[in-house]
DNA sequence: CTTCTTATTGCAACTATTCGCAATAACCTT
DNA sequence: AAGGTTATTGCGAATAGTTGCAATAAGAAG
């Protein structure tokens, strides 16, 4: 018996979606993971206290907790990952070559999406963006190893 | 017998690839159709001339394209898209109501680069970025019908 | 031209994800 | 509390994409 937040049957009611144990059980699975989960991490959490979900509802289920913008997803690597979509909208670089994850200053993001609604006039979505390339230490690795390459 | 690129051959021989029937079919493929590509859009185009063409080496070597830089992918609505990588590197700002596609103005986009390199030493990849989010046409039919629905 | 090495292919098995559908159950109405 | 409506679930089948492996063939060497 999950104590939900009140908030959340609300705002499912509101717009005529259901309350259900499934729906409540992923939510509070991805919530105390605390970070960036795939369906099956999710599915392995969830299914030791309900063995009878189909891997189908995870799923749907995130799929759902998206479109209500409870949570937020992220490819990488092939995989969809999935979190908790927290007050503000966040932001990470991944480094291709060790696979590091930092967070992406929100100013930056907020001063180039500003521009390009001024500019061209689009608004580009915020939520969760994942950019890809080379972090600082790896940089500095690759530098050093082509510096003795071009001897 | 296509003709093909002395470049592309030099390419794969420098660094240990081999030029196969089936990569020239595909990188003919793709370059001819002149925009974005599924995998199985680009099946379908080589098998016509070459049946016996398995649908994994068409995976297999569109992602090869891709690391060799010669062609750039694209997430869009769960699935991937393949085009020629061009001179300079291009972006995209796609609609997620009308689905349109306009390009992003490279200059936005090294600006912002170069704000997240200055101010985080971090080195984003910017191939071939597509963003989403809403079209000017779609924003303003969007606030009009919410302004009817607001009465 | 022949031989040798091994990168690449096609196949089939496998995994991940989606989808149609009948059964279930959330929740609205009485 | 009971009944009716229909959103949601679990199942199994379907589809999309990946992977291991033996057979093939590209390219190097002689
Ligand atoms: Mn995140
Ligand atoms: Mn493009
Ligand atoms: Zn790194
Ligand atoms: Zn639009």
């Amino acid at each position: 018996m999950p104590v939900m937040s009140v908030d959340f049957a609300n705002k499912l009611h509101s717009e005529g979606y259901r309350l259900t144990p499934q729906r409540q059980l992923i939510l509070e699975a991805v919530r105390k993971a605390g970070g960036h989960l795939t369906p099956d991490q999710v599915y392995a959490r969830v299914h030791t206290r309900h063995p009878a979900i189909s891997r189908a509802t995870i799923y749907r289920t995130l799929d759902f907790l998206c479109e209500m913008r409870l949570a937020v997803a992220m490819q990488w690597d092939g995989q969809t990952y999935y979190e908790i979509a927290g007050e503000q909208p966040h932001h990470h670089l991944i480094c291709r070559t060790c696979g590091g994850i930092e967070p992406l200053a929100p100013g930056l993001v907020d001063s180039f999406v500003e521009a390009v609604s001024r500019k061209q006039r689009f608004t580009i979505d915020m939520d969760h963006i994942a950019l890809f390339g080379l972090c600082e230490r790896c940089r500095v690795g690759k530098s050093a190893s082509s510096r003795h390459s071009s001897r």
